[in-house]
DNA sequence: CAATCACTGAAGCCGCGACTTGACTTTCCG
DNA sequence: CGGAAAGTCAAGTCGCGGCTTCAGTGATTG
């Protein structure tokens, strides 16, 4: 599974809040580096390199037209960690439904006849 | 929001693959703690250390029965996960129909009559 | 043209997070 | 009872991740 690689790059930069505050700023739109970085406590220079890893994760895109680089959102490995999630969610599901089932074999209720 | 906390330690606890994978485990089931530590790599030291992340970020919970800790899945702690992705990919799209209604406003295509 | 803006890149610091080792405690089984 | 199983705890090591600082480099503007 290569998607696995990618995953872990992207688990791995949300895990910052800061990126996660970037993340969420670029759900709204686009933004350029200094206005991502204008509510961050942090210098220019560190935003940047939380950039780099949101973009190597593959979260984010970026194109620099004059002097300025505007940022967007990519949503393409977003949904792969909605994906992950949901199947995390449908397993547990599934498991649960199996007791469930167990549960109404062995000692059937009032309502199931 | 206090929530901001809770979804910190989430994703934090998921940024590790040898987390992700005991997380991806547990939704197939409960299991015993040497059954988490069977598949990795590692000492059952670390994953008990794993493990006690994973708790605190609220995503498993275990109980001890005799000398063996049994572990499950904690969904609530997954739902926060997907309704932030889910906020995210909301205000994406929303964004993305301002920018389409936009479009069509100033530069109607044929189809458009 | 000079000054400013919006970044970029390279060092370097430092704390924390993922491990290991080793020593103990409890529980279970024959 | 004796010994294996299943964890638990406390140190201690080590590398990497998140910063800062500082010294550039091109665009832009008065």
């Amino acid at each position: 599974m290569l998607q696995q690689q990618s995953l872990d790059l992207a688990f791995q930069a949300l895990s910052d809040p800061s990126r996660r505050a970037m993340v969420e700023r670029l759900s709204f739109g686009p933004a350029s580096v200094s206005e991502l970085a204008k509510p961050l406590p942090m210098t220019l220079s560190a935003v940047v390199q939380h950039l780099k890893v949101l973009e190597e994760a593959g979260l984010v895109k970026s194109q620099k037209v004059g002097r300025v680089r505007t940022c967007s959102l990519e949503m393409g490995a977003i949904a792969q960690l909605e994906a992950w999630v949901n199947e995390r969610r449908r397993f547990w599901e599934q498991q649960y439904d199996q007791l469930e089932a167990y549960l109404a074999e062995t000692a059937p209720k009032e309502g199931d006849r």
